[in-house]
DNA sequence: CGGCATGCTGAAAACGGTTTCAGCATGCGC
DNA sequence: GCGCATGCTGAAACCGTTTTCAGCATGCCG
């Protein structure tokens, strides 16, 4: 195994040369005569010369790569977070290592252990609920491997800053938006919460506006179901054909509002006339969706990008440990209007033997 | 750096056993009696002990990583992929970096190198289409560095494997349902085809069904446009405001079917009506759009398994160099029917100073 | 009961870099 | 012209693990 492959000390044999000194012209080039330099330089280039990462990283103590754990890449938003961190990371000679610990606890402590034996030098996690062994595993090596929780803006309890934004914030907002439009009746399809405090949060933020309102949210009124378009389908299906509808859907994902948009639609709802329905996370289908997606902006490449930025300094020496809270707008699109006066036509029982009823 | 952290050798002195009988309880346990791995087993529980994958790496000649680089992880085709990929490769003990190349051959030749350097034991790649100097450095280290490429059937001057699938066949077919139907006046927005050889055999899948039929594509009826809903959109204002719009927009991908789907709607057109349009990678939103979109699904989440799979069996020892083309089914939605007989009153010219043209 | 496989275990040599430390010029000041 | 500080360079130790090789029991067979 690599038997062929050209190693530092062909290149200092080549170059007439010591392998100190091919090693301080790749690592500190200051140090060496610029002729040298040039000279090494060129066999280096002409032997096809690649240096050998895990001896590296063996004898300096760094691997130059980061690690990070998302619950799925399936779902866009963390895909362009990924997207962005990489990119960023790449800027400062990290490489990176992913994991997706799809929302189970248990599966993301293994990669993380996993991505501990891979000498990473630093984790991006995303939400502040982790078991503790993780952060065990993290303090294991000394120094401690830097980490930082992004999507959330909790500080507390957590020995890693964050680099996130408010979910309970950003629910209650668009919660207040439709409050103000007038609805009363409005329910919420949430991701599973269990494990999960993004989804959590967003709960916890519709609720905060509702009782604001005094208004109270519970199931049949709030269903929790997988983030996937099908399930925002048949979660709309379900609340609409509820003896008393909501007017608008909270959606915790922008899938689930896309399908409850479907959903509407298949029930012969015009939305928003009929229904106003919300997204969250702003895919780059949101906008163009039919109608228009009124949902909240989570700055995913904004957190990638930070999220290196402080990586890429922790590994290198001690970094301020300051937790970041970005913006997450409300955007306000054609999804959201005010509450249909009665309830729509298409709603109404088949049979108008109760007319008094269905007009109340 | 890692000066706490605990080694073999701790481990080997805790549990009176030397450093060789460790490793080998970790690494091929049936050599070691049952008692002596059971008590090493346990201090090395109690230690906290988690092996340093750099030096596993530089004595052992593997890395137990494997890279792959993709154009960009915002389109969820992609990511789909690269989710699946890492799933498989975790459950064969590999761990993934990631990168991306922007469509960019040079980045993509500087990634290359950068995993390399990582001691990667594989390489995914995307397309067939790569600068001769990312073969080189494959083939630099001893054995070479096992690779596949992925997004095409092409099985000529690459030296290594791909496991894809049909671009030109799938948009061939998604266009004879459009001749089928009767359209006549077909146009396409393709993504941008340099460097890009899926991009350009989807071009040509289209050029070959058209000219089955003695029709020809050629501009103002194909565009090239980044692969964005935005672009989508605009690019199907542009083709529908022309003198004689076409009756069917064929789009390189679902983003920018999503847009043209969206520039329709600007335009009062309803689809598939009075225009048919197609998408191409069947992504989540396809289904739920409105229309549902008539698209192609691309396998990939497949991919990325069958990748995984070969990869880790090539970092074991040779591994059979097979080309796998996978299924690419059109799948017939909504968003195609038969042509208008008319030229739509929304496409008429507003003036109707001459009607007989206009009713031609 | 002795000799010989057989099977575990430990000592030590890689693996390919980085980094410390010492040595050797070189250039400067006197 | 000599001594000394300065700055490059090279020799060698070291990073943590795997793996080869030899040695030592042990068990089996004759």
């Amino acid at each position: 195994m690599r038997d062929a492959a050209v190693t530092i000390r062909d290149v200092a044999k080549a170059a007439g040369v010591s392998v100190a000194t091919v090693s301080r012209v790749f690592n500190r080039p200051a140090l060496v005569t610029a002729g040298l330099r040039a000279r090494v330089l060129g066999t280096a280039e002409r032997l096809g010369y690649v240096a050998y990462g895990a001896a590296r990283a063996l004898a300096s103590g760094r691997s130059r790569a980061v690690g990070a754990i998302v619950p799925t890449l399936d779902n866009q938003v963390f895909a362009v977070c990924i997207d962005a961190l990489q990119q960023r990371l790449d800027a400062h000679g990290f490489a990176l290592l992913v994991a997706s610990a799809g929302y189970d606890a248990a599966r993301e402590a293994r990669e993380v252990r996993l991505l501990l034996e891979r000498g990473i030098d630093g984790l991006m996690l995303v939400g502040a609920e982790h078991p503790p062994a993780v952060w065990a595993l993290l303090g294991r090596r000394a120094p401690a491997v830097p980490a930082v929780v992004t999507w959330t803006s909790a500080v507390v309890d957590i020995p890693v800053p964050s680099i996130g934004f408010d979910n309970a914030a950003a629910a209650r907002r668009i919660v207040e938006h439709l409050l103000e439009l007038g609805h009363r009746r409005i329910a919420m399809v949430a991701g599973p919460t269990v494990g999960n405090d993004r989804a959590a949060a967003r709960v916890a933020g519709v609720r905060a506006a509702l009782a604001a309102s005094g208004l109270t949210l519970a199931p049949p009124y709030l269903s929790e179901r997988p983030y996937t378009v099908p399930d925002g389908h048949a979660a709309a299906l379900a609340l609409l054909t509820l003896p008393d509808p909501p007017t608008a859907i909270v959606c915790g994902n922008d899938h689930l509002a896309l399908g409850a948009l479907a959903g509407a639609r298949a029930l012969g709802l015009a939305v928003p006339r009929d229904l106003s329905i919300t997204g969250f996370d702003d895919l780059d289908f949101a906008a163009y969706a039919e109608p228009p997606l009124t949902t909240v902006r989570v700055p995913a490449a904004e957190m990638g990008q930070r999220a290196a930025e402080y990586l890429a300094a922790a590994a290198i020496g001690p970094a301020p440990l300051v937790g970041t809270v970005l913006e997450a707008p409300v955007m306000l699109r054609a999804s959201t209007a005010r509450p249909p006066s009665r309830v729509p036509a298409a709603l109404r029982p088949p049979r108008c033997d109760r007319p008094a009823s269905a007009l109340r």
